[in-house]
DNA sequence: GTCTATATGGCGATAGAC
DNA sequence: GTCTATCGCCATATAGAC
C-alpha cells in the first residue's frame, strides 16, 4: 500500500469523524506515521486532499449492488434484497456513511452534481425500474426515494432512536429492520394495484 | 433583545452553516457587531455558547403540532396532518433541520439522551400511538420511525435528489411529497388490516 | 457590559537538506 | 519521498481600562 494510498484511507475515517475543518493536517500526519510535509507532497493543499479521499471513498461502493440487479427472480424479491444489501453496506461501513452524511449537509451544488452523476445514478435508475414495476401507476421518482429514505433514516437515527421509549434492540438489527420496511412497502404496492 | 439573545439566535445561523469547529468566535462577534471579549462575557467558553445555542433552537419547536394532535378527526387524518407539519416545519426552518442533523452526526450519547428525552419524546410517543390505532398489529417504534424517516429524508437529500434522472420540481413542494408519503403509508396499512 | 490589547498555541503551507 | 525547521496567520481565551 502505497503511501498516497494510506493518507487516503486514514482521511476518509478522519474526515468522518471530525469533519473538513476539524480534522488538522498535524493530526492526520501523525496517524499515518509520517511528516505533514510529507503530505504536502502528495497533495497540493487540505481541500484537494479531502476532494480525493471523498472521490476515493465512494468509488467502488455501487458494485455491492450488482448482484441484486443481476439475480433472476421476482420483483418483490428483488427489493427485499435491495433493501438488506442497503442497509448492510451502510451499518458495515459507518465511515463511508458518516462522510456522506456530511457531503450531503455541506450541499455544494457542484459536488452533489458530481456524486449524483458520478456514483449513485445507475442505481438510483435501477431502483426506479423496480419501482415502475412494482406500482406501475405511481411516480418512480417519488418512490424510489421513499424506498431509500426509509432504509436510511433507521441508520442516520440510531443513536437517537435507542432513547425513545418503545425502543427494543432489536430494533438495530439489520434483518428486522428490512424486513419491516419490505413488508411496509409491498403492502403498500398490494392495496394499490388492488 | 438582549446581547445574550442576540448572540445565540446568530450562534445558531452559523454553527448550522459552519459547523462547531467551522466557525470562529470572531465570525461570530463581526456577525453580532460585538468583541470577542464581549461574547466571553456571556458564555465562559465556545464549547458552552454551542451547548446553549443548541438548546436554544430545539426548546419551543414541538408546539407546531400541538394543533395536529388536539384537532378532532379520524386517525388517518391526523396522520396526513402530522405530516404535513413535519415538512412544513422542517422546510421554513433551514437552520433548525441542518443544526439536527449536525448534532445526530456528532451522535454524543449524552447529548442524545438529552435531545430524545427532552425534547422529542412527548412528539414521538404520541406518533406511536396513532401508530398503533393505524396498524395496532404491527411495532409502534418501528413504524413511527418509519413515517419521520420518510419525511426526512424528502428534505435532507433534497439538495443531491435533484440530479437524479426523473426528478421534477414538484418534487420539491412540500404538499406533493406529503401527499405520496400519507398515500403510501395509508395504502400498506390499509393491505395489512384486510 | 463592552472595549482594546495581548498571551499562547495550533493552523495551513513552504524551504531546503538528505 | 521524507525529513526538520520555520513563516505568517488565525484560533481560543484573558487582562484590565472605561
Amino acid at each position: 500500500m502505497s503511501s498516497k494510498e494510506k493518507i487516503l484511507s486514514a482521511a476518509i475515517v478522519l474526515f468522518a469523524q471530525k469533519g473538513y475543518s476539524g480534522l488538522s493536517m498535524r493530526q492526520l500526519a501523525l496517524a499515518v506515521n509520517l511528516s505533514v510535509a510529507a503530505i504536502y507532497h502528495h497533495f497540493p493543499d487540505k481541500n484537494t486532499l479531502y476532494l480525493e479521499a471523498v472521490r476515493f471513498a465512494f468509488l467502488d461502493k455501487a458494485q455491492a449492488f450488482d448482484q441484486v440487479w443481476k439475480s433472476d427472480c421476482s420483483a418483490e424479491e428483488k427489493l427485499a434484497r435491495f433493501i438488506r444489501s442497503f442497509i448492510n453496506v451502510m451499518l458495515e461501513d459507518r465511515d463511508f456513511h458518516r462522510l456522506m452524511q456530511r457531503e450531503i449537509l455541506e450541499a455544494d451544488p457542484e459536488r452533489m452534481q458530481l456524486l449524483a452523476q458520478g456514483v449513485f445514478t445507475s442505481q438510483f435508475c435501477l431502483l426506479m425500474q423496480l419501482a415502475t414495476e412494482l406500482a406501475p401507476e405511481q411516480d418512480a421518482h417519488l418512490l424510489a426515494t421513499s424506498v431509500i429514505g426509509l432504509a436510511k433514516y433507521y441508520i442516520e437515527y440510531q443513536p437517537l432512536l435507542k432513547y425513545f421509549p418503545g425502543w427494543k434492540p432489536e430494533h438495530e438489527m439489520p434483518e428486522v429492520i428490512a424486513a419491516h420496511i419490505t413488508t411496509l412497502l409491498l403492502n403498500s404496492f398490494k392495496a394499490k394495484t388492488a
